[in-house]
RNA sequence: GCCGGGAUAGCUCAGCGGUAGAGCAGUCGAUUCGUAAUCGACUGGUCGUGGGUUCAAAUCCCAUUCCCGGCUCCA
């Protein structure tokens, strides 16, 4: 063994090994013979903490087994940030029994047991897990095609495994249990519920606590909670679940937000429609909706005995301005956008605040093009996408192609160019992307963008779908340089997705602290005492009228309380004026953060707010 | 939709069989104040909704609506 691996192992820093790129259990250093290809998996690395988080699922469900010999485990993997254990009990974990689950666990860790590793025949492991009554692992072994299969033992627990696993529980240094859920057998609704424990493991506790910080920050930033908070929306058991009441400072928001995305739109060669909200069944059987989609969609409503539907896409209106007129390839591409309202069922257990609703505004538009223009379109609508959503900060994505379902209209020729369309275009721009296979909607394959926030946290918003089908539903054509009638093609995108998802993401990566040009109040005045009343209502006057949204706080309190409603309000200046500032003709700022206080005069501080505006900072 | 937890004043929450509470907010009064909470008084609740058990229910039981954590599904 060479001697800095001998080292690195004594010094415990391993908890797996790499042979020859194969992921090993520690204990295979005893059989190398010295030509291999090694090396050392630490738990620093994404592997090994994949490693000693399924180990830690492994202890856990030890400890759970020591503590409630009835249960039967299932699986147990490691996952994004740390690992769950699904066990079959008849009543659920508590609180409780989570904190009797860790205390055991800190005993195995101790103890220090080996995880030993058996490779046994199918026939074996099926009669051991039969013996120890696990059905499930039984019903796992059942669905194996391989001969042999490895388990693992530690401390007296068997459990089926792949492995590998960290060499003793004694290396586990932090992990936490945090919560309890149901889940299905396999995932499936139709199967058993079973109890889900999660929990999380670091290398280290100071990784650890991070980690549980992390979770405190996101649950401050919760944009339910701001929301609330900052008076932004509300959702009124009244009116019903899913459906979002912007309150005055959201709808503010929500208007800039609107006001730029048309401004941008217009630049960008899209011409503005608004469409009616419900429309004939027969226009949603013809676009194939009730065929593909009718499990989001509402019931119909009669109309002097004609059915009508509430919409839950705006596709098959925009085809109806398309087919307004006649078309010529002179006139393509045709852009069509609309802040579309949209009304979807989903299922009541998944509704969240503005991140998942029954009512949403897409910003949604329609591009009809020829074949030929089909990938340059889709450049300059992923061009345009960077450049909305860099607007609002948000500079890293993940990009993903949705290829095509097991639903899904058209043939599978279209498809296929569509999907090779949308791969060609990304290369050009040399963006990277995954593919998504199956994920495609009903009518044609999608590249989805997910944004990263400000805790570098994934959000789907943009979607660009090429569309063969639906022009070919209702016929669409325009008229070729050849004369003859041609089919054009159609692309669906939406850049923020929905105005409610998208202000819930953006409360969430400012933490409530809107910058400047989409914040509700951008200015509040306060006075020093009653004697600056008059030159506080002046100030206040000047900035409205110079098109700030101002507030003006004159009221008997002393200016540390104004400061701190302001504060908690999270508006970006505050003016402050006193005896100096009378004196002076000048206003003091404060910043949100409060730093850079400066005594400055009006006409600068106007300036500088255009200046932050404009640029939208 | 499924499993579990919850719903008490505008907000955050305590009370968990025996007369509905606190802080903040609001109103009124005093204070006239320089960078994150000035003091006092007052107001405010059919304890989510509907049934039931009990001498007595915010509290126990059943149903229901909505919310929360997950699962499944998604802009």
């Amino acid at each position: 063994m060479p001697e800095e691996l001998e080292k690195i192992l004594k010094e415990n820093q391993a908890i797996a090994i790499k042979i020859n790129g194969e992921i090993k259990d520690l204990s295979y250093v005893s059989y190398l013979n010295g030509d291999e290809e090694i090396e050392i998996i630490s738990p620093q690395t994404k592997e090994g903490l994949e490693i000693l988080r399924h180990s830690v699922a492994h202890i856990m469900a030890h400890a759970v087994k020591d503590l409630f010999p009835d249960v039967k485990v299932t699986i147990g993997p490691a996952i994004e940030d740390g690992f769950y254990y699904d066990f079959d009990k008849d009543t659920p974990f508590t609180e409780e029994d989570l904190q009797k689950i860790e205390k055991r666990m800190h005993e195995i860790i101790k103890l220090k047991q080996p995880f030993i590793r058996k490779e046994i025949s199918k026939d074996e492991a099926i009669k051991l897990f039969e013996a120890l009554g696990e059905s499930y692992k039984v019903e796992i072994l059942n669905e194996i095609k391989d001969e042999k299969v490895s388990i693992y033992e530690e401390g007296g627990f068997i459990d089926l495994c792949r492995g590998p696993h960290i060499p003793h529980t004694g290396m586990v240094k932090a992990f936490k249990l945090l919560s309890v859920a149901g889940a299905y057998w396999k995932g499936d609704e139709r199967n058993k519920m079973l109890q889900r424990i999660y929990g999380t493991a670091f290398p280290t506790k100071e990784e650890l606590q991070d980690y549980l910080n992390f979770l405190e920050e996101v649950k401050k930033r919760d944009h339910r909670r701001l929301g609330k908070q900052l008076r932004i929306f509300e959702i009124s058991e009244e009116v019903g679940p899913g459906l979002i009441i912007w309150l005055p400072n959201g709808a503010i928001i929500r208007k800039t937000i609107e006001d730029f995305w048309k401004d941008e739109h217009l630049k960008a060669g899209y011409q503005l429609l608004y469409t009616p909200h419900i429309a004939k069944l027969d226009l949603w059987k013809k676009s194939g909706h009730l065929d593909f989609y009718r499990e989001n969609m509402y019931s119909p409503m009669d109309i002097d005995e004609i059915s009508y539907q509430l919409k839950p896409m705006n596709c098959p209106f925009h085809i109806q301005v398309y087919k307004s007129e006649l078309r010529s390839y002179r006139d393509l591409p045709l852009r069509f956008a609309e802040l579309g309202t949209v009304y979807r069922y989903e299922r009541s257990g998944v509704l969240h605040g503005l991140l998942r609703v029954r009512g949403f505004t897409q910003d949604d538009a329609h591009i009809f093009c020829t074949e030929e223009q089909l990938e340059e379109e889709i450049q300059k609508v992923l061009d345009f996408t960077l450049f909305i959503l860099s607007t609002f900060g948000f500079n890293l994505y993940d990009i993903y192609i949705s290829t095509r379902p097991e639903k899904y209209v058209g043939s599978i020729e279209n498809w296929e160019r569509a999907t090779s369309a949308l791969k060609e275009a990304l290369k050009k721009r040399d963006l990277p992307y995954q593919i998504d296979p199956g994920e495609g909607v009903f009518y044609g394959p999608k590249i989805d963008i997910k944004i990263k926030d400000a805790l570098n946290r994934s959000w789907q918003c943009s979607t660009i779908q090429v569309d063969f089908n639906i022009p070919e539903r209702f016929e669409i054509t325009y008229r070729g340089k050849d004369g003859k009638e041609h089919r054009p093609i159609m692309i669906h995108r939406a850049l923020m997705g929905s105005l409610e998802r998208f202000i819930g993401i953006l409360i969430e990566h400012y933490a409530g602290a809107f910058p400047l040009w989409l914040a509700p109040v951008q200015v509040e005045i306060m006075s020093i005492s009653e004697k600056h009343v008059d030159y506080a209502t002046k100030i206040y006057n000047q900035l409205r009228s110079n098109g700030f949204r101002v507030k003006l706080n004159i009221e008997n309190e002393k200016i540390g309380y104004k400061i701190r409603q302001a504060s908690m309000n999270k508006i970006p200046y505050m003016v402050i004026v006193g005896e100096k500032e009378v004196e002076k003709n000048a206003i003091t700022v404060r910043k949100r953060d409060g730093k850079n206080l400066e005594l400055i005069k009006i006409e600068e501080f106007i300036e500088s707010l255009n200046d932050e505006i404009i640029n939208r900072k």
